[in-house]
DNA sequence: ATCGACAATACTGTTCACAATCACGAGGCG
DNA sequence: CGCCTCGTGATTGTGAACAGTATTGTCGAT
């Protein structure tokens, strides 16, 4: 009831295709195919093709067509540093501007989180999460970083989606996840900064690992 | 000859007519106007609305047709933050990955925007500032960082032309550009975010204290 | 004179057909 | 046997016409 209206565009739902992973990396994206996947014209797929293009979710070559981006775990690095600056900044500006209730909500949701990962419920810890990043949006009224950090989800969700079956590593993102909501509640900007720049890090730490481990070109 | 292929495209036109003021903020931008200032077909101008859309430099109401995008000075502040965090990073960057020729280039750059500054040739001082940032980008080598700082100097050029005119401020700008780049040659990546972040905290000091100073709104 | 219905206008959004371009493979030629 | 040339098919890119929608101007009633 809050949303007004929710008209999902052809954009959004090929979006959804792709950072779900049911349009895999390298697939090739033709426009007529598309229609009949979108239901939607094909002028409104070329749309939707170059807004996704612009997003870095998509490939498009002259006369070539367009494919799902590959992206390589050197540049999943990238993204995630780029939203570790701007997460920071985010959440600096969140403790400052939060208010009584906004901090007794993120302690609400931070004791839920706490409460999944004793019971090991990967999901909901997910979407807790989700509450939490979507809490922080809101508060810290930053329109711009808030749009971009968006983007930059978006774009690394195919290399972010293992983290969370690492063992060991819910309870270490608990940890981080509480130094950031006590520096937003304390209502300290710098703190709540570093607490973030550190979750992301820990984030970095693990991509590099992977990058070691697995093999290092396709 | 060192460029292969610069085939300036109508996005690319167009985006070139709002950023330089030739197309100011609430103009209209009718498709069909549009083909024949840019030349092209109105399949390639709906697109490039799209593309400048998503950059943020133009707004579309559907059925309403688009214009080109008003940028207060709060958002202006917002771009502006969002550059600090995303350009520390990549001076951070630039810092740990300098090598001796492109610590010799950026010194050579500095010596000659010291040059211009004593001889009062803003726009001398504007190009050599362009080309610092460009060998930042490159010695950096942070293509996602870079691509969004990109983007947000174009979102913000309309406010940011002002401030070369400012008395004063192209000393103050070469000091803390001076900074910058001793950090970078020092090799300290932590000093170089530092300096980057001290430099445009100060271009938003001067946005703030326009937001006092003007009128509002319009 | 003010307001509402209603027609005229000016666009955008969509569809269709066709031209342009590229990948692939067959066939000729050294 | 390798390489170049030339069709052929699939797919993108483009132009023109048409439909849909918001805005503006007009006219009559009160």
């Amino acid at each position: 009831m809050t949303e007004p209206d929710p008209p999902l565009t052809a954009t959004d739902r090929l979006r959804h295709e792709i950072v779900t992973g049911r349009l895999g990396p390298g697939e090739r994206l033709v426009e007529m195919q598309l229609t009949e996947l979108l239901g939607a014209g094909r002028g409104a797929v070329r749309s939707a093709l170059v807004e996704l293009e612009k997003e870095g979710l998509v490939t498009r070559e002259a006369n070539r067509g367009a494919t799902v981006r590959r992206v390589s775990l050197a540049e999943a690095i990238q993204i995630t540093e780029a939203r570790s600056a701007l997460e920071a900044l985010v959440a600096a500006h969140a403790a400052e501007r939060a208010d009584a209730s906004d901090r007794r909500r993120l302690q609400a949701v931070l004791k839920e989180m706490s409460r999944a990962v004793r019971s090991g419920d990967h999901a909901r810890y997910s979407e807790l999460n989700s509450s939490l990043h979507s809490e922080l949006r809101r508060i810290s009224d930053h329109t711009v970083a808030n749009e971009l950090v968006a983007n930059l989800r978006h774009r690394a969700a195919g290399h972010e989606y293992r983290l969370a079956l690492m063992p060991g590593r819910p309870e270490e993102s608990l940890t981080q996840h509480r130094a950031i909501v006590e520096a937003i509640v304390a209502g300290d900007p710098e703190a709540a900064a570093g607490a973030m720049r550190a979750h992301l890090t820990s984030v970095i730490d693990v991509l590099r690992h992977w990058a070691r481990v697995e093999q290092p070109a396709v």
